[in-house]
DNA sequence: CCTCAATGATTGACAAGCTCCACGATATCG
DNA sequence: CGATATCGTGGAGCTTGTCAATCATTGAGG
């Protein structure tokens, strides 16, 4: 690796903070942050909702972090904790009506403010770069 | 963006973390992080040093961050300041004789350490990845 | 049924990074 | 010369990442 813009690491380690930079300007309208917004859709997504053990291993984060996010999405009224009918240990974490809707407005937002990093490349090449992350991702369980 | 891991922002900022810690954990036995590796990396590459406002800039870091960095650098002899010739404000980083070993040392395990995430994609795919963010990077100046 | 290890959520502590601001030394422009 | 900008540096504050400990609950095995 003599050339710094040639190391994988380096790269991903750029890009990545140029494009959460962005996406944080685009959702502060909302008062969230990448990593709200990322809790938010994943709630919403579900329509049971979803553990926060589970929650914390899909966003590759420690469960104390959850905890406060989920906290903040829930004081401002976005997702909501629910017991769960088969395991009193867990609380299932599901989006509001009010947190549908601004996620569908976030989403948006999010999508747009990402286009200034990323508008460099068509859509097509977005779609590869996405394709081969997945799979580093998910390669990592 | 109904999907996270359709997300751009999210897959990018999750591979990102996967391949730092990779990387991280191979240049431990060398007493380096990568944000050292990246200095070292650019010191050693410039004949004549790097002023440390570039490397800030080529980086994406703090020029506050640059200096920590650059101390603890030095404090193990891999790189030094030197004088500019022709402006007495700018600090040169140079790597130094040992710099340039630990240099060549350090990235072949860096780049052995990032195929354990990267190791999913082949040769061809890891090279179209890297032209991806090359263009992301640099067209963010 | 009872014990015991494992699990989910939570808290608190701590290191590491990032961002901003201010300052002293120097350079540059008018 | 004087105003303004730049470079390196230090420090404050906030966000992240990581870890250990705790409590309630579960599930397995005796």
């Amino acid at each position: 690796m003599t050339e710094l813009t040639d190391d994988a690491g380096f790269l991903l380690s750029r890009a990545s903070g140029l494009v959460a930079r962005a996406t944080n300007a685009a959702l502060a309208e909302h008062g969230l942050r990448v990593r709200h917004y990322s809790v938010l859709v994943l709630a919403c997504g579900a329509a049971e909702g979803m553990s926060q053990r589970d929650l914390a291993c899909r966003l590759g984060l420690d469960p104390s972090q959850v905890v406060q996010l989920v906290d903040e999405l829930a004081d401002a009224g976005l997702v909501e904790r629910r017991p769960s009918a088969t395991d009193r240990r867990t609380k299932l974490v599901a989006g509001t009506p009010l947190g549908q809707r601004v996620r569908r407005q976030a989403a948006r937002r999010a999508t747009r403010g990402q286009q200034r990093p990323l508008g460099c490349l068509n859509e097509e090449e977005q779609a590869t770069l996405r394709a081969l992350l997945s799979r580093v991702v998910d390669s990592a369980g």
